[in-house]
DNA sequence: TGACGCAACATTGAATACAATATACAAAAA
DNA sequence: TTTTTGTATATTGTATTCAATGTTGCGTCA
């Protein structure tokens, strides 16, 4: 049977900066000062600064001894170093996924490839860019290494503020629609 | 000038708790009950706890809410992924540093194969194994890229200790040298 | 007028106290 | 004898309190 699944307050406060912080309601920069957010998520001090911690160990916040914590916000060279990185990283879970994913698994891209063709052709940008997304985190997946998946989700979400931004401006999804049917 | 750098009590707690894993001092399964820790590190439960977060999101440890936190023993597969996983990141590492590494660092690497050589003459397998991981870090490092090297650091601090309890019985050091030479 | 020092305030770091949950063990019933 | 259930204990989760540190603003003195 289906274990109950157990969210203790730490985790739950931690996705919801996360989210804060995805979405640009906590841009760059912002300082998040831990009364403040208590007030806000009513919670205490405690859960939020473990959720705090979480966040530090991702990345996603940076800390100063005696001074809070800030959203951090990356220079250029750390954003193409990150997205170095990433294309690495979904390079080899391509391989990866080469060799191990099922008929159907390359079916279900194959789907969403077709899906993402549509919201191209309706010049649909947000649902274009959820598909793309889960595109990218399909191969990911189905490169069937647990450690390799972990480690793309977090980078992965430490870039979605920052792709989804500039994704209005200087994007380039008509090659990218090319790129994805070769692929 | 050099900022002063401060170790608030959890980092340090943290280090030490990790250090103790490392070395197989607490072996995997081990529960990591708070009050004791508290006790033998000589700290309260606030700063011990925001360690074990940053344990957990390392994924040193692991939490079953209520329950309590207890050292994670990767079964064989997931150690698999993971070398597979470092050796990818590795092997980007070294693509990166190709381009990017100055005669300088490169000499080093260099002369970090010739010190390995002496040891491995020597029979020396302590010293072999952490000249071995510093040319490995070495690599990485010179690939310039901040956040494949902190991948890289979490990843292999992780598998430190089964890596050096393997290495006495099934290592292939032999091998490893040329395959080093070649590099 | 500007620099320095001091004091009040704000904020984080750490410790303790209280609540919720799980585990272990014993007693009772089948 | 075995299973079940209730209670006591241990452990973690959360809240609150106290201490340490950083910041700001005002006043004084050169």
């Amino acid at each position: 049977m289906e274990p109950i699944h157990r969210q203790p307050l730490a985790l739950q406060v931690a996705s919801r900066i996360r989210d804060l912080i995805a979405t640009d309601q906590f841009p760059p920069g912002t300082p998040l000062k831990e009364v403040n957010l208590c007030k806000q998520l009513s919670v205490s001090r405690t859960p939020l600064r473990e959720a705090l911690k979480q966040l530090i160990a991702e990345g996603l916040v940076e800390q100063i001894p005696y001074r809070g914590v800030v959203v951090c916000n990356p220079d250029q060279a750390s954003i193409e170093q990150m997205l170095e990185l990433l294309g690495a990283l979904e390079g080899f879970a391509g391989e990866m996924a080469c060799l191990r994913a099922t008929p159907e698994e390359i079916d279900a891209i194959r789907v969403l490839t077709q899906q993402m063709h549509e919201t191209y052709e309706n010049d649909e940008r947000l649902s274009y860019y959820k598909i793309n997304q889960s595109i990218h985190r399909s191969i990911v997946e189905f490169s069937k290494n647990g450690e390799l998946i972990r480690s793309h989700e977090r980078l992965n979400s430490r870039l979605y503020r920052i792709r989804f931004l500039s994704n209005r401006r200087t994007d380039r999804w008509h090659t990218a629609i090319e790129e994805h049917d070769a692929i």
